[in-house]
Formats: structure tokens, sequence, C-alpha cells
DNA sequence: AGCACGCCGACT
DNA sequence: GTCGGCGTGCTC
């Protein structure tokens, strides 16, 4: 019988694959086993030995057979990618236009792509003896109020695919719901196979998302809590390659029930998924912002459709894509109006006028007095400014110098305790100058306010308190970040400063009150998505306070906005606590300006030393192919233009056909390869940051 | 992307 | 004389 030419693609950004023979039987066995689908295969490359994957056979090669190497050797440790799972990946690469193998390869733990062959056996074994199922006795499950009840119901009683918005304010309990309904999915399985063997070899898994996994530690906690015995498995980017590769290898061999991860995980293998939960479906994290730029929560509905079970997106604050299909019924919302937490109110919010209440340093003095308020009752502050850093910008009165960055197009912060200069996009570092370098002026002043200067005032105002500062220049050594939060939870801190670290996930117990410091800026941004995140980032910080009960005879939790547009309907909004009617009009803009979710875009980006370069780049690309229904916009240089050196351009294209921008796009790389400009460019489909 | 080959400038 | 700059060409 003649040997199949085996296909097999690898981690390199050549679009196809390659045709490799099948191994040679080795000297005293009868014959080698062919390799399948989904195996991971050792080859011959060039000149170099790589890890490949094998994703099909064919009696025939295009390649001339003298060409055709034979395939060195099989991994058949590891039990092979499921077909699902390749047809995620193949789904994953054509839609983001990407090779096949850069969704591939990158996508498996490191471990298992290196020459170097691990022992397979012994991290599987290790990982029962690990925390990865926890044997505590079961701890005691919340019982439901009636709309989660029927929610969590809802979830593990769907058939086949059913995408669920499941919508609901901070504090209505929606972490419960998965909980809960996790647990009657887990359960359900095993009862309805009718052969136990099967069940016993096939239990249920449930993939859950949340946007990031360090802020969210008590979620982790929770579960394992909830589900003694089983075997819990956590993916993302900070665990260590060792750990990685274990918790992987127990979602692919089935073991791990319940996976719990960021975006990446979206991409696990996971042979018996049952259930997808996404958390904060609306958080920007779960856009992958380099390499393949895929959207985690929209591979997870087309994973979940893939396989025909539910998914669960949850938000108080669901993005606009989302609420149009919730809108439209393509996805059903199931609505949390009640609050999960006995007594629990929403935080009252109240907006400054900073025209008329003018500040000093940073603070009007409406809230500067709500601050002493909480420090003589032995309350919690937080003040959320985000933006880190003493002053974004240096200037000199006398000329009107500014610390621009030499290298990019932006300003050099001023990083006061270091005594930096610090550009926050190429990481230039300046000893901050004595006097202005063009005029000599010793007299150089800080324009704006970042975290660390406003720590300053606050120490000036209220010598008595004890005032934290969590940004990322504070919390940069490892387990710093963490020491810090628990220092809050403890009530070592009377006012908190943050930037949009400290937005996310925490609850702490003692804060009654939240002050927001710049957020106008978004308000007039020139992407059309700042209002929305606005929106969203503002009901997150105000969710910090006011979630617990209300304190015993306390007054309800609060949260004043520094605003210079009070009229601003945005605030009205947020002070109604009123998504519904804003997402609404938001909509209905978004569809009068033939925006997303409208329209489908993708942008082509390119970079050089000159900008002249890369927009004429993009000029080509605009002409280099007919484009029937698509439009395409001018090139223009993106709005950060230069970062380290390198100039920046973008081109944008719409259309309002989700297959017809596809078909194009397909075209349009192949036509763009063939280009072989020196111009470094890349794609991104349904790009966030316009 | 790697990793080769290849053809021109300043050094032990 | 060689070490090394990065242009361009190939990978089943």
């Amino acid at each position: 019988m003649k040997q199949p030419i085996l296909q097999v693609v690898l981690d390199t950004p050549l679009d196809s694959s390659f045709d490799y023979l099948s191994p040679s039987p080795a000297g005293d066995e009868t014959a080698a086993a062919i390799p399948q689908a989904g195996q991971l295969v050792q080859l011959s490359f060039g000149r170099r030995e790589v890890i490949g994957m094998v994703i099909g056979s064919s009696e025939h090669s295009d390649v001339p057979v003298d060409k055709l190497k034979e395939i060195q050797a099989v991994r058949d440790q590891l039990k092979p990618l499921a077909p699902e799972w390749l047809a995620l990946c193949r789904f994953a690469a054509n839609y983001y236009q990407r090779p096949l193998g850069e969704v591939v390869l990158p996508g498996l733990p490191k471990n298992l792509r290196t020459l170097t062959t691990v022992s397979l056996d012994r991290a599987l074994k290790k990982l029962s003896k690990t925390d990865e199922t926890h044997d505590a006795t079961p701890i005691d499950v919340p019982a439901l109020n009636a709309s989660q009840q029927q929610a969590a119901d809802a979830i593990a009683g769907a058939n086949g695919f059913a995408p669920i918005l499941l919508y609901g304010v901070t504090g209505s309990g929606k972490t419960e719901v998965y909980l809960q309904a996790a647990a009657q999915v887990l359960a359900s399985d095993t009862e309805n196979i009718e052969s136990a063997s099967e069940a016993a070899e096939n239990p249920a898994q449930i993939l859950i998302l949340v946007p990031e996994i360090n802020l969210t530690p008590q979620l982790e906690g929770n579960i394992r809590a909830r589900f003694p015995g089983v075997m819990v498995a956590t993916l993302h980017s900070g665990l260590a390659e060792g750990e990685r590769l274990r918790h992987w290898l127990a979602a692919h061999s089935g073991q791990a029930r319940i996976i719990l991860g960021t975006r990446l995980a979206v991409l696990a293998s996971l042979p018996h998924l049952k259930l997808i939960i996404i958390d904060e479906e609306h958080d920007p994290s779960y856009k992958q912002q380099e390499g393949l730029r895929y959207s985690a929560r929209d591979l997870a509905v087309w994973r979940a459709h893939q396989l025909k079970i539910p998914i669960v997106l949850g938000s108080a604050t669901p993005s606009l894509e989302t609420w149009h299909h919730a809108q439209s019924g393509r996805y059903r919302k199931l609505e949390l109006r009640e609050r999960a937490v006995k007594n629990a109110v929403l935080p009252a919010v109240r907006l400054i006028d900073m025209e008329r209440d003018k500040p000093t340093e940073g603070l009007t003095s409406t809230l500067v007095a709500a601050l002493k308020q909480r420090l003589q009752r032995g309350e919690q502050s937080l003040l959320f400014l985000n933006r880190r850093g003493y002053a974004p910008v240096i200037a000199c009165d006398a000329c009107g110098w500014v610390s621009n960055c030499t290298r990019c197009t932006s300003f050099m912060v001023l990083h006061k305790p270091e005594h930096r200069l610090r550009c926050h996009h190429c990481s230039l570092e300046l000893r901050i100058p004595k006097s202005c370098p063009t005029c000599g002026n010793v007299d150089l002043q800080p324009l704006g306010r970042g975290t660390q200067r406003l720590e300053e005032g606050l120490k000036k105002m209220f010598p008595e308190a004890r005032v934290l500062r969590i940004d990322a220049d504070s919390t940069r050594r490892k387990g710093s970040a963490q020491a810090a939060f628990d220092s809050v939870h403890r009530g070592d801190v009377d006012i908190l400063i943050g930037t949009q670290m400290v937005a996310k996930g925490h609850d702490f117990q003692k804060l009654t009150l939240v002050g927001i410091l710049n957020p106008d800026t978004a308000l007039f941004s020139h992407d059309y998505r700042a209002s929305e995140r606005l929106f969203a980032q503002l009901m997150q910080v105000a969710g910090r306070a006011g979630r617990t009960a209300q304190k015993e005879g306390g007054s309800p939790s609060e949260v004043l906005i520094q605003t210079r547009y009070p009229q601003h309907p945005l605030y009205a909004a947020v002070i109604a606590h009123d998504y519904d009617h804003f997402a609404t009009s938001l909509l209905e803009e978004r569809q009068q300006a033939h925006l997303p979710p409208y329209i489908f875009q993708a942008l082509l980006r390119a970079e050089a030393r000159e900008l002249e370069t890369a927009i004429e780049f993009l000029q080509q690309a605009a002409t280099c192919l007919a484009h029937d229904g698509i439009i395409i916009h001018d090139p223009i240089p993106m709005t950060m233009t230069r970062v380290a050196n390198v100039d920046r351009a973008q081109l944008l294209i719409e259309c309002p056909s989700r297959p017809a921008l596809q078909a194009f796009l397909t075209e349009w790389v192949a036509a763009l390869r063939a280009m072989k400009s020196r111009v470094k460019w890349s794609l991104e489909v349904d790009p966030v940051d316009i």
C-alpha cells in the first residue's frame, strides 16, 4: 500500500501546510503507525529541527516527490488533538487571516513544542497530587433568589447552542448563578448517560473565562471550595511552564472538569466541553492585542455553536455587540433584577461640577469634605485616577518647551519618586532636566496630575490619614500588588488611590466612598467606543463600594464624580444606574453612523522609518484589488504616530456583510503577500482601538 | 520567522 | 587578509 502524504502545519508565517512522508518503520517492527491528524511530529524543516502538527493526509502532493522529507518522530505519548479543536483553530486562522500553524502551535504549552521530550507520564501523575483537586468539606451553598434560580435553571436546562446574556448589576449575584448552573451541568451529565463507564470516561467539562485571573483570586478559591473532588485547572499567562503543561494536560485528558482561565484558555483542548461561561464579557482584555488578534468572546461563541452547547455572557454593562444580539433575540437575555445581597443598595452617585467647585490639589471641596467624613467615621475611601506618574508632562513657562519623547509622539511623564521622566510607550527614561533644554529657565512646571501627585497632595491635606497608592509603578515587584490589596482588606488604609488596576474584582468591605477624578477626556474621544468603555468603568469602580449590606446605622455608600460636564447624558445614565437606555441609545447612534455592530471592520496597519513609506504602502494596498461593496478609507497616520522611532499608519476597511468582508480579506491578504513589500504590515479583523 | 548565502567596509 | 553589516531567498 502506498504511504500517505501527511500535511503538517508549523509555527511559521508561511501561509500553507507542508507535505511530509510517514516515518519509515523502525528496524524490527513490522509496520510503523501512520501519524494521525492532531498529532505532534518532529521533523526537519529547511535546516532546522522543529515540531509540527499533522492536520491531514492525502495520496498526492503538489510538491515533487524527491523534495518530500520523512517525518522523524511522532509524539504519540500525547493523545491526538480532537478534530473539533483543529476545526476551531482553522476557523480562527481563516477568520483572523493568519496561517493555521500560527494558531495551532503557539496555543500549546511550550514543553510540548520543544525538541527535548518531556515525560508526560510524570506530568500527569503529578496532577492528582497537587492543588487541582480540593478535598475540603463542601461549604454552604447560598440560596438563590427567584431570578437567580430561574437563570441557573435556564442555563443548565438549555439544549444545543444557546447563547445567553446574563445581565445584572454588581451585587446581583451573577457568580452564584454561574456556580449553581455549573453544578447542575456537572451533576446531570453523570446521571443522564446510560452507560456508567461512558460517563466515567467522558465527564462534562466547563470553561469559565475571566478578564484577569490575578484580580479574581476569590473566584478560584470559591470554585475549589464549592466543587470538592472536582479537578479544577487554571490557564493564564502567569503560569510557569511546568504548571501550564500540567493544567493544559489536565484539560486535554478530560480529567479537569472546570477550566478557569483568561482569554488564552478559549483555545485550550477541551474534549468534553458542555458549558462556557464568560464573566464580564464586555471587558477589553478578552481581545488579544498582538500576534493573532482574536476576541476570546467571539471565539467562545463560535466554539459553543460548533459543539451545540450553551454559553453564558455575564455583565452589568454588556458590550454593544452582545446587547445588539440580545435585543434582536439572537441571544437570550436573562436579567437579575433583585439584589442578591440582603439589604444591599446601589451606591448613590453624585456629580460635582468643577466649574463651580474649583479643585485644589485636584480635589473639589465637596470631595474633600466627604473624605474628611469617612476619616472621622473610620471608613475607607477610594480615589480613582486613571493616570499613573506624577504629571503627564512638564513644561517651561518661559519658552513653551514641553517634555516630548524624542522617539515617540508622546510626552515624557514625570515620575517624581524616581526623579525621572519616563515615556510610557517606548520606556525611554531620562533624569529630570534641572533647567529648560531650550532656554535655560530653571522653573519647569509639572502640568496635569497623576496618581503620585494626588498622593503627595493628599498626604499634605490629611497628614494623619493612611494613604496608599496602587498602580503599575507601585506594584512592580512580584506579589506587591497582592500585599497592597491585603492591607486594604485588613483596614490598614484610609484612602486608597488607584488606576484601573483597582477597578476590577476587589470587593472592599470597609469602603464607603469612591471619588472619580478625571473621567471627562473619554467623553470627547475620537474613539467611538470610549463612552461605552467609560460607562462600564464607572459602574465597575462604583461597584467597589456599597457591594455588601448597608452598614448598621451608617449612611449608604457614595460615588462622587468630579466633572466639567455635569449635563452630559452619560453621567445622567450612570446616576440612574440605567444601562438599558444608555446602551439602546448608543446602539441607535451606531446604526445611524454606520458603525459596529451594524458594519464590520478590518484595519490594515503599516510601519516604517518614514511615515510616507507606510502611507504609500497603504495606498498601494488600497488599490491592488477590485473591491465591490467594500469601503476602503484613506490611509491615515495612527493617533500615536511614532513609537520607538517607527512611524505607523493605518487603513480602515468596512463592509455591512461579514461574509463579504471575509471573502475580500482572504483575497486581499494573498495580494498583499504577493506585493513582497519591505514595509512591515499587519491586518486586524474586528479592531477595537481605532 | 529563522537561517543560509553573498557581496562590500574597517580592523587584529 | 578576515569579521561582520544586512539585502534576498528558501523552507515540504
